[in-house]
DNA sequence: CCCTGATGTGATCGGCGTACACATTGCCAA
DNA sequence: TTGGCAATGTGTACGCCGATCACATCAGGG
């Protein structure tokens, strides 16, 4: 995944792995100064090169955050699959499959907040790549594609009986609507939520796409404890 | 709203209305060539105004691209309003609540597919603005805040019956969230849906919300009803 | 009537993305 | 072994950008 660190051959005229170090590089200047403020020189700086070097890799700036998109995807779908191996109960259960549902909305939400700017590199305007619509395997690694492992844990609810077949229609756009909505309000800060009320914000995200489902109450989970005497809103929205 | 044309008061040297002006040819060119691309000098030679000029009436680009954010909020809220106005029924009624739900979060999406870079503007990196918290009167006009809207569209679900008091915990965040969601993949082009589809979703969308909140099936509206024999995904995940 | 504050100008600085000719290197074929 | 070619990195340059500063111009009130 974007190593930065690559042995210089030798008198290290020839970079070695330039292509790597350089999505690397721009992977730690995005995540500190943001995508807006990311520049191509700085990242050749950074890496002891010349910044007519970058184009011998890629066409140009737009493609290398198009990469850097792309190894987030990978990293994204890294964070899914471990969260969903850690789901407890028995596999194939109703309650397995809702847990399932929880815990990729919950590793996609807990991806965004975590790396902010990595997030918008991957949603934003700047990679048209052509490559985002299918990873290649070497990001991938073997694994699913994030939306394939919704796909999975949604056809998995309907397998289990938790939800009607009839009901899946279009759940993969409710449920990744949501989620994408709930972390791009978060990320860009138009709403602002504590760890408590984010918790509370996914639990209540799950248990409405359930319901919203057709799924039973009992297995949608627990109806919104009332929160510790705040509030009658305990979001807050606010700004942009 | 941000006139563009606005008088030179005599031989040009003082503009008159050089702010508003700015935000007009700011809203201009983010609409041509995207917020990425907008640079302040091209706003500048397009009132015939000195580059320096603006840094008079805005602190630096961003600010300017803060008033954007503004005004677009002020017109988020009108369009919100007129649909809202349009909805039919007897007021205070559950289907005419549900059907205000589903006004406004039309309204929202569709204000996002017609000004997308207008849209990224709002709710993107640039602006810190404060005034984004309460939008001042100027831009909202007498009219409620888009956030208010919804809150009050919420609150007559409750009023109505449609929804009981306890689901409403929290609705905001789910909303807003499902809709804000729907609206950036739609803009960022990582979900792709034809005309067809995206009224499908967001009718999806509003179901599936009145049902996660507890609201009667009747109410919620009709089961989806079949894509016209087209694949099991008509959803297109496409890239980004 | 002139002075003061608001507003616009011009020149300038450093940084950026990108293009191009040239230098250096690894590697394969003869 | 050697020669040459394709790949890869360098140096230089161009034009645009955001931002700053001293200065010019105007409007309105004492």
């Amino acid at each position: 995944m974007a190593d930065t660190r690559s042995a210089p051959s030798r008198g290290h005229y020839h970079h070695g792995d330039l292509r790597n170090a350089l999505v690397g590089a721009a992977l730690k200047l995005v995540a500190e100064r943001g995508a807006e403020g990311f520049s191509l020189r700085e990242a050749a700086r950074e890496l002891g090169v010349s910044p007519a070097a970058a184009y011998r890799h890629f066409a140009d700036k737009a493609a290398l955050l198009g990469a850097v998109a792309i190894d987030g995807m990978g990293r994204l779908a890294a964070e899914m699959e471990k969260d969903l191996s850690r789901v407890p109960g028995p596999a194939g259960s109703a309650a397995h499959a809702a847990a399932s549902l929880a815990a990729v909305g919950g590793a996609y939400v807990e991806f965004a907040l975590r790396h902010p700017a990595h997030f918008r590199v991957m949603f934003g305007p700047w990679c048209e790549h052509p490559a985002m619509d299918r990873l290649p395997p070497e990001v991938l690694r073997g694994g699913r594609d994030p939306y394939q492992i919704l796909v999975d844990v949604l056809d998995a609810l309907v397998a289990s009986g938790a939800v009607r077949a009839q009901a899946r229609q279009g759940a993969e756009i409710a449920a990744w609507s949501m989620v994408h909505g709930l972390a791009s309000l978060l990320v860009d800060g138009a709403l602002e939520l504590g760890a408590r009320e984010r918790v509370q914000a996914m639990v209540l995200l799950g248990r409405t796409l359930l319901l919203g489902l057709g799924c039973r109450p009992s297995i949608a989970g627990p109806v919104a404890d009332p929160v510790d005497g705040d509030s009658r809103h305990p979001s807050r929205k606010r700004r942009c």
